[in-house]
DNA sequence: GCCAGTCTGTACGGTATCATACATAGGGCA
DNA sequence: TGCCCTATGTATGATACCGTACAGACTGGC
């Protein structure tokens, strides 16, 4: 590591890091930094897109508001990924939306450039690919778990991979707005996080959560969450994505525990 | 329209049937032709896939088996779509898996020939970069759906999904099998069924369900099913008619609730 | 035409979560 | 310092769905 390196860097976005040196340097020019304050939104609904946002610090939630005013999340981006793979499959934008969830820095890039470096169909193209298929193998667990899965081991889940994305073991993030986020209510929270507090596993104050025990937490959490982790790992790991190879030689070594 | 035309056809998939002409002739004599009966496997998790499947008249589920033997539908694949979508993102398998929910056939296409077309950055590629997205889209609304809607809300929209994939109104199914596909218990299908027929929506006997009345369940179905129908429309038919999509007008008649 | 296996109907208590309501406490800001 | 807004704690009844159990009915195969 550099002696002085900047505080912000592109490469605390793994999906960055994982390029290429050569494909790095010619679209590191292009990446502007940019704050992403709680509640942004970064699209929604019939809204276009015109960057793609590749999160460094910032955690981004991908949810869907219903009619009736519910809510549900259905996928977590942080710096594991990026913001806009619609641009990449064509459509532009979803029926969902993009909000800011966790506060922190991001570089986005623009619509153009990303499209340029995509349609090469070089490392770019089958980079975004493979976390393509890792978002929605996140999308499919979230099904799952919303249609199986206690408020316990989902809260449990969530904190998991909020905390895997973050520095440190605190996040800031009110009981309600987990609430919204699991789409339940915000008493189910209170309830569930006072029984893991109880248990030594988290501590909280106003608006801020500890995670104190993660094996703990994985514990009572459900399979969901170890199968997307050894999932994005699989796809998305350093040396493999790197060279753009399909990890054939992963296929197969992962068992439930 | 030649005079002969044999019975079955890979026209028959909305998806091939949207190909370029001359794409198109360059695949269709690989396409080979396969029954695919019920119950049948495409790929589960760790069995690596070899082929693309383009049902014409049959139903894949894509699901989710859990530890506890629970199980939950995230999508579904009929003559709309094509089960492998993981082979062209790059990760070969994914942890769930593919199962024919209702027998039919389909056309096959083995890996080399359909990443061949893939990788040549054309209309192949983009169509089904949208179909990826299109699939992205239920897999989200069934996350959203199955946190929030009744069984009679979901059994509603999962019978209309299934038979806007089918030539009749008729299809095969038992209830036991809609509860697995749904992830809940058959008891709960056989009562919500009960109700359906009792007003007049739908008709059944003992594996065999008719749907008498489609708008009456599109008011009783939740927001979700409209969503993804509208979703596949705006990425699979509209501009890209440039290339054709004559099938079937079946898609594009949607009508809002 | 009968049998066996599968599918469907119904009933019961149990429970997780919901809807609503209101009380208390933290902490930023005047 | 004190106030007010927001966040958190707690209670109560309602309900949708679950787990289990079992009975009846259809159908395919012999």
């Amino acid at each position: 590591m550099v002696a002085n390196m900047p505080q912000h860097n592109p490469n605390q976005n793994q999906l960055l890091a994982a390029l290429p040196a050569e494909l790095f340097a010619r679209i590191a020019p292009h990446l502007e930094l940019v704050p992403m304050p709680v509640g942004q939104v970064l699209y929604e609904s019939d809204i276009q897109l015109h960057h793609a946002y590749f999160p460094t610090t910032a955690i981004v939630s991908l949810h869907y508001v219903m009619e009736s005013g519910a809510s549900a999340e259905i996928a977590g981006v942080g710096n594991e990924g990026m913001v806009g793979i619609s641009l990449i499959l064509g459509g532009n934008t979803t029926p969902g939306m993009a909000t800011v969830q966790t506060a922190g820095c991001g570089y986005r890039l623009k619509e153009r450039l990303l499209m340029e470096e995509f349609n090469r169909a070089g490392p770019m193209m089958r980079l975004l690919l493979r976390y393509t298929q890792a978002l929605m193998t996140q999308m499919s667990q979230t099904a799952v778990c919303n249609r199986h899965h206690s408020i316990e081991q989902q809260l449990c889940r969530w904190l998991l991979s909020a905390v895997d994305r973050l520095p440190a073991n605190e996040l800031t993030m009110t009981q309600e707005l987990i609430a919204i986020m699991l789409g339940v209510r915000r008493e189910g929270i209170t309830e569930t996080a006072g029984k893991l507090q109880h248990a030594g596993l988290i501590s909280y104050r106003r608006g801020h959560i500890t995670v104190l025990d993660q094996s703990g937490l994985e514990s009572r959490a459900c399979e969901c969450y170890s199968v997307v982790k050894k999932e994005f790992h699989r796809l998305l790991s350093a040396e493999e994505a790197a060279h753009g190879f399909p990890v054939n030689s992963r296929v197969g070594v992962y068992r439930g525990e």
